[in-house]
DNA sequence: AATGAATGAGAGTTCATTCAT
DNA sequence: GATGAATGAACTCTCATTCAT
């Protein structure tokens, strides 16, 4: 291996150190009350070093933005391209589902692609690609009839909204007397949906079939 | 009025004017650029006055917390007090309607009460007494068999998830392409109820009845 | 004595060493190479106690700038109002004079306002009011038909720069073996003068005479 | 050519390419802002590299300062060189235009030469070897009785006070209101020499001429 | 009860400089 | 000869908090 190329992976190496140390700092305290120099103490190196990965704290807090995004994506369209699914409402759930998961298994990705005030948004606002995803289900739903109601857009962000606030709460309250998280999100998930479905001709109601979670 | 019941009268004027200046600065400022000092420069008294009247920083916190948490209570009472509805299903529709509006009205309130890392939760864990007012609601729809479903603890907690998602969202994504605020809340609060009802045997549907609000 | 002028009385004070202080540092360091915290450090306080003077190195800088300026400029009306002189010209000489006996013997002064470089100069230009009252004093010489040419502008310019020339030098170059300081000022102006004056008709020529000062 | 002298002469090269870029950072960025990282970004090499070829920032700036002193002095031996005139006056005015030229095309040079602060003024005092060539002319007007006095370093030391005066002025305060530079300029120097010169027997008055420069 | 001068700590950021590679 | 990662010190400025008055 030559020195250039060790020296790129160390660099990539401490990037990672980086933002991983951020990510945790950025949580624990919040946008505001993070410290660059706390990172730098965190991780063991002089402050300025830290300046020479990340041009300033904005773009350091962005780029865990963005990663926290990209991860969530790809979850998701893993989960889409993995099983192609018969029933679109099925599938539907079983996003929302994916959803909540990925919420508490990365709760600080969550946290930063959800919960963190962002601290100045002048840019125009750019819809997760994971609420798209969402549209997309929620279209194909009403396409194939599932649906009675045909407010895709309505409803996707209803949907999002449940999907939304069981996760955060999960995360931010864990102290809570939960009756049981799969119980509540079980709840949370197929009323939202159940009340959509077109009245139950010769389908099948749809069960509580969920992706596989360590959800307890 | 005596000399020291005069004295104690200020002193509580005085409390309630920091208390609601501290208020204003956190929605005008943020939160997180609150500074003590501003808020000093705010009422027109000396930084050092405010300590008088509160420990810390800290302490005027959660003060406030506590505050919106009671202010959130007594909006919801004042609905079950005023208006007794006949059906408990609808009651509690217009509950959760009254919950996402207050938040609405009031989102740093609301921020306080639900949306703000509690930073050091060493005591132990105290459930929200609007919960229980939910709680309780629920318990009603299940007794008046409105509800199929007998599981009142669990279906509080995913109708609290998805009135707090709807809300939460609304308040820190001012941006987002909303369908129509109404409209969503209508769809989720519904779609979270209308599922949990006991087949329409005699009972008319319930309809999209709200409080009145200002929502848009 | 009461407490509260005890402590304006200290405040000023204060104001005072700071500025003093601040005025030595700005001249021996320049503009950018001061530093608060060294002033905080000269005149043993903390760094934020400046701020509570001044509200920040820049305002500090103007405040020292319009001290000079107004130093400069009441020693030349001082100058005007206590001996009129019956030759406008020999008055205009005994204002030279003037003029740059004060940036010897005020050297910190005549830097803050002729040769330090200010930071930013976005506001519109002030032309600094002792050049004003050396154009109305050439303004003065023209009517009374002592200067040949009636360029008042240009000549009072002209006069400056002389006058500006040999001040800075003398300042900034103690070291350069000067023939003396007298001699050399009194050239600069006699000859700046002299070649205006219109032909010697029945005038005496003017003389080297001058305002009293220290200059060897 | 050998490799040893090729390298000798890229390493000359590269010297070359530091002092321009570094010398057009303090044009662009001014005095105060210039830093070594920023020169070595404009270069395209690494910070370190730039101490490869000055031991440190201080004495960089020593070698542009030696340099604007050499740029001043060979712009005026040529003018010796190229033109003698008959008339030693007239000289020394072209020799006073050429000087105030330089120092508005080359403005930092001038300021290193002659404006800035010098900060450890240990060694002793070097004369400017610019101010030699001054006193040279002066004494050839003086020799060949052009002018009426003798008093050469007297009348060197005015006539390069009046240039620095207008020369320096001009560069730092270009918001100034001025009439027009070169008829400050003219005025300037014309008063300074022509109250000097011997009274005029058969010689013509000398005029305004002066050498071809793009001042306005 | 209220003041306001003062502090010490800490924020984000940039700098000149070094040194192993 | 050149690199570039790293440092330590410095910068301006703001903060929560204290305390003599």
């Amino acid at each position: 291996m030559s020195a250039a190329s060790r020296r790129q992976q160390h660099k990539e190496q401490l990037r990672r150190v980086i933002l991983d140390a951020a990510r945790k700092l950025f949580v624990t305290d919040g946008y505001e009350n993070f410290s660059m120099r706390r990172l730098a103490q965190e991780i063991d190196y002089s402050p300025g070093n830290v300046y020479l990965y990340f041009k300033n704290k904005e773009e350091l807090f962005r780029c865990l933005v963005e990663e926290s995004f990209v991860r969530l994506l790809d979850t998701l369209t893993d989960l889409r391209n993995d099983r192609q699914c018969a029933d679109p409402a099925e599938e539907l759930k079983r996003g929302m589902w994916a959803y909540v998961d990925f919420g508490l298994r990365n709760p600080n990705d969550y946290r930063f692609a959800f919960m963190l005030q962002p601290p100045l948004q002048k840019r125009p606002y750019k819809v997760h690609p994971a609420f798209e995803l969402l549209r997309e289900m929620v279209g194909r739903c009403v396409q194939s009839q599932r649906f009675s109601s045909a407010e895709v857009e309505t409803t996707a962000q209803a949907l999002w909204a449940a999907a939304h606030g069981i996760t955060s709460l999960l995360i931010q309250r864990p102290a809570f007397p939960w009756v049981s998280k799969k119980k509540v999100i079980g709840q949370v998930i197929n009323s939202a949906i159940d009340s959509l479905l077109s009245p139950p001709s010769t389908h099948r109601k749809a069960g509580a079939h969920h992706v596989n979670s360590n959800i307890r």
